[in-house]
Formats: structure tokens, C-alpha cells, sequence
DNA sequence: AGTGAATGAAAGTGAACACTTACATTTTAC
DNA sequence: GTAAAATGTAAGTGTTCACTTTCATTCACT
């Protein structure tokens, strides 16, 4: 954060309505930005945004420095550039349904409707993870990225969890506990695979990623403890 | 990371270890250093490492910047000085006997067990808060602190979760699954909560921490189903 | 073949930053 | 009260960094 641009600074949320907007008008993304996004990308997940001179990023992107200040404002606004489509991704409508259909079928039983979501929901995370890491990193150090990411994506699941929730527990399958809670816990053990997955990568015992998701979801559904009429 | 010291950095075991000797010998720490330290503290856990300079944690001490450079070599060293304190009372005997009493105790029930465990564990993270989120943070930038909290703190708290399970699936308490995936999931659960009311501080729907423990822990142990002889 | 747009090469700007040095002043301990 | 230890003031060093400017070169398109 060495040096502001002259003109005012984009936000998060302008630029990715700016991009949503370009992307609408099919304006293609250049060769040049291709390399300089991808670059930049490696860099700010493997370093982080402020351990990233721009100098490094053109040379990685075998580009001259000059060409990432012509395509990309600054510094700044490539990050936004490269932040912004997850956000679009996440929050469009066609992936979305795909969430909700799997929520709110009343057919397909709980564990596998979890499952499903789970499932989907890391590959996508498994498909961005740099960038998904260059966002969880830099929300840490940006107020605004932290915001955008509650409530585009924090908020909304959890309502689609709350949901889900009151609707199993109104159908007797569920017990009769604080749906709030049950979200948290979803939520925790979620954000907590991801983390530590995704963004730490640290080593854990585990296996195959989809049998790992299926025992968890079971052990969710249906605890730790032995029950007489389970197994 | 602009510039380094001339004589080679110490590392962070280094540090660690040099601290406990120093502890042992009483060395003192002046009023200096203890205003330096906490304002390093209080600005690294808010902007980051990178995002603060040495002029402003002076500043914020109310001392001179040569006063830091005295006091700690460089600022690199600033930062091991503030984790150090963290691995050895992590680490230390005292408290990892108390850890070890409540897991092994065959008398209390794994509840008891659980919920005594994690509110031990979260109250020790809330009272060293800001320490926290400046260990999490800088994790993500340099590897060698990530080594250090595998080594110090993730491995010996699996490996005692692990014997808990293992004991508790031999007594028929715990139904036949794979003592691993229930470490993974009690880990994620925790690391969930701790990432994102401690590090993030996102808000949840949570009230009281000592009910969302309690809760907590009765769903990870009796599952979200509803079972005929539960409840 | 020729034109406009995108890129490159190179030098430079101004600011921030970690850290140093030299000397004066205050604090602490006996 | 005095000496030693710790702190302050202030100026400076060398470096890195985001970003700019100018001019030459290449590329895409017709």
C-alpha cells in the first residue's frame, strides 16, 4: 500500500459489477492479461498480496512491468480483477439453483442431500483454490473483502442451511434443537475442512476426499455415540 | 521484509527455546519492551505484519523507534518474540496435564470430557486473542511458523483426541467408525469456531459460548437425527 | 503494404521503510 | 550525588516499491 492512484479506487463491489457488465458485452480478456492474471494469481497465493512487488508479477508473467500497469490500473485493481469473478461464479443464478434444488427436494434423503452439497461445493472451491486462498488471505487485511464475502456468500448459505434444517426438523426427522446451531456446526466443520485444506494445506489423516465427506456427514446425521437401534 | 540483519535470523524454535531459558533465569522484561510488545501486538493483529511499520508501533508505545531496535533486534525478531510466549504456554506441562486429566478420566462422560476440553482451549485462545490472529496470519506467510503450530500444537492435540476415541470406541461408547475421521471432524469443528469468531470474527447467530459448546458437543455426539431411544 | 493498437526497453520519480549512528538527556541503583 | 544503563532527538543510509514517461518495436487487420 505503498502509493494511491491518482483517480479514487474501484471497490470490490464495483468491480465486480463492472466486470459482470463486461463479461454481458463479451469484451475478451487479452493474452496479455491472461499471463499477468495467471502470475499473479501463483504469486499472491503462494506469498501473499504485500510479499508480491508488481515487478515480480511481470517477470513471472514474462511481461514488461509497464504492460501490468496499462491493462491493470494498479496493483490494487488487479487484485479486484482477480477476486471478482469467484464472487460472480459463486453468486450466479444457474450455480445457485443447482444448490437449492439439492437443498429443498424432499425426496432424496438428508445424508445424501449433504453430501451433495458438500461434494459441489469443494470441487468449486478445489477448481479456484489459489484464488479461493488469496481471497481468505486478504480478507484479513481488507474490511471491504471481508464484508463482500458474509454477505454474498456467508449469508446466503446460511439461509439455505437454516432452511433445510427447519424444514427436517418440522418433518420429525430432525431433533428438536436450535436450528441456529445445527447451521453453526455445518458451517464450522465446513469452513474448517476448507481451511485447513484449501488454505493452510496442512496434512491431515485423511483419505479419499469424497469417503471422508461421506463419514463426516454421517457422523453428523448421526452422531458419535453408539445408539441402540443404529448401526 | 526490506531488509535483512546482518548476523543470520533466528529462527522461531530458536526464539522459543532462548525464551524459556530466559524465563528460567527470571530476566525481566522492562516497561519499554512491554509497551513495544503490545503495541506490536495490537497492530499486527489488526493491519498485519507487512501492513505496519516500525515508526508506527513506536508511535503506539509512546517511544522512540531506536527504542525498538534496541530493545529487539529487527522487526523480524519483534514478531518471534511476540509468539514464542504462545508455543511455551501451550506447551507447557502444567497446562497439558490438566488436558490430559480430562481426557483420560474414565469416570466423566465423553460429554463432560468434550465440553471441559473446549472450553478449557477457547478460553485460553480468547485470553491470548490478538496473539492468536497474528500466529494464524502469519502462518499463511511463513512456513516455518505453520511447521511450528503441526509440530507444537496439531499433532499432540490429534494424538490425544485420538487415544480419547480409541478408548471410548474399545468401552462400546462410540459406534465402530474410523477413530481419524472423528478426529478430523471434532478438529474441524474447532478450528471452525476459532477461525471464524477468533481470527475473523465474523458474526454468527451464536449467544452464550458456554451453550453453543454445550450444544456443540451434544449434536457431534448424538447426531442431528432424531433416534427413537434418544432425546 | 500500411495503419492503429498493443507491447517493450530503459530511465526515472517520489515515497516508504527497516535500520544505523552520534550525541544529548533522563532514569535507576547504590 | 554519582555513575551506569536506558531512552530520546535527529539526521541519514541504502533499498524496495508502485507507478510514470518517452520512444522504439512488434503485432493484428485489412
Amino acid at each position: 500500500m505503498k502509493q494511491a492512484s491518482k483517480e479514487e479506487e474501484r471497490s470490490l463491489q464495483q468491480t465486480i459489477d463492472n466486470l459482470t457488465e463486461e463479461l454481458e458485452r463479451e469484451k475478451k480478456v487479452n493474452k496479455s492479461q491472461q499471463k499477468i492474471l495467471e502470475a499473479a494469481i501463483n504469486l499472491f497465493s503462494q506469498r501473499g498480496y504485500e510479499n508480491s512487488s508488481t515487478s515480480d508479477i511481470a517477470k513471472e508473467a514474462g511481461v514488461a512491468e509497464v504492460t501490468l500497469f496499462r491493462n491493470f490500473k494498479s496493483k490494487h485493481n488487479l487484485l479486484y480483477q482477480i477476486l471478482s469473478p469467484l464472487f460472480i461464479k459463486i453468486t450466479s443464478p444457474v450455480i445457485l439453483k443447482d444448490v437449492k434444488k439439492h437443498f429443498n427436494d424432499p425426496e432424496i434423503d438428508s445424508e445424501e442431500v449433504l453430501t451433495g452439497v458438500f461434494k459441489d461445493r469443494l470441487e468449486f472451491i478445489e477448481k479456484n483454490q489459489k484464488v479461493v486462498q488469496v481471497l481468505i488471505r486478504e480478507a484479513l487485511n481488507r474490511e471491504e473483502i471481508l464484508h463482500s464475502i458474509v454477505k454474498n456468500i456467508t449469508i446466503p448459505a446460511k439461509k439455505e442451511a437454516y432452511d433445510f434444517v427447519h424444514n427436517k426438523k418440522e418433518n420429525g426427522e430432525f431433533r428438536d434443537v436450535n436450528e441456529q446451531a445445527v447451521v453453526d456446526l455445518l458451517f464450522y466443520t465446513m469452513f474448517g475442512y476448507v481451511l485447513s485444506h484449501h488454505v493452510f494445506q496442512i496434512d491431515t489423516f485423511s483419505n479419499e476426499q469424497d469417503e471422508v465427506i461421506e463419514t463426516m456427514v454421517d457422523l453428523l446425521l448421526n452422531g458419535i455415540k453408539k445408539s441402540p437401534l443404529k448401526e
